[in-house]
DNA sequence: GCGACAG
DNA sequence: ATCTTGTCGC
């Protein structure tokens, strides 16, 4: 699929931090999203690399990537892409796109399926500067995509989350809504669902929940993580 | 200054 | 995230 080209991403946290409040003025929430046949989800995982011969301290680091597109109905999968590059950036909160979304994207465009729906692993909106790695990528990719996140970066949960699967509160910084806790299997842990890019709250969170039937996880971000770690296994 | 901090 | 064995529990 095409990769829109925002900018370059060699930056230092500065210049990256005004990319992103430039950039979080162009994400759009977009119309409900009714009908998804296929979900695309990608997973970034990265291996330390060998020390150079002679060049103590310096070592390569690279970071991998997987992107796997499903058909919804029954989790078939459509198509596998892998990526690999040299990592540009260290892991810094609030950063984290910097890092990981070019080796996404350059999966991404490996793909001959333009998916309906894209997971990603991590924040959209619901980030300090509102553009998490999901928004990011989907203005990117330009397709409807959401946020997925683990545990919590910015923010906070406003009430009680119910115990039940299905249940959800709202994630707020202030008065701005920018997510929402999903519980997805009862008696474990939420995840943190946000808008990426082209979708609504409301479409974010039923897909997320229909991705996710049995496991607290979305099935395409499970199979993305099992994928990316074999790669890192195998590559050299 | 202190604490928090996606993956 | 990654380094890592077994173990407790559904």
């Amino acid at each position: 699929m095409k990769i829109r080209q925002l900018h370059r991403w060699d930056l230092d946290c500065r210049a990256a931090a005004a990319v992103q409040r430039e950039l979080a003025s162009r994400v759009g929430e977009g119309p409900p999203l009714a009908r998804a046949e296929t979900v695309a989800a990608a997973d970034v995982s990265a291996r330390p690399g060998r020390a150079p011969p002679g060049r103590a301290g310096r070592r390569q680091e690279w970071i991998l990537a997987a992107v796997v597109v499903l058909r919804l109905a029954d989790f078939s999968v459509l198509e596998v892409r892998k990526a690999a590059r040299r990592a540009g950036w260290p892991y810094v909160p609030g950063f984290l796109s910097f890092r990981e979304a070019p080796v996404a994207l350059e999966a991404f465009r490996q793909l001959r399926t333009v998916p309906d729906v894209v997971l990603i692993d991590g924040h959209g909106r619901a980030h300090p500067r509102r553009l998490g790695i999901a928004s990011h990528i989907g203005l990117a990719l330009q397709v409807p995509t959401i946020g997925c996140a683990k545990s919590l970066l910015a923010g906070e949960v406003r009430g009680r989350l119910g115990p039940a699967r299905g249940s959800r509160a709202p994630l707020v910084e202030g008065s701005e809504r920018i997510g929402t806790v999903l519980r997805t299997r009862a008696g474990v842990r939420p995840v943190y669902v946000s808008v990426g890019h082209l979708i609504d709250l409301a479409s974010a969170e039923r897909w997320v929940l229909a991705a996710a039937p049995r496991f607290r996880l979305p099935e395409p971000a499970r199979l993305a993580h099992r994928l990316v770690t074999q790669f890192r296994r195998e590559f050299s």
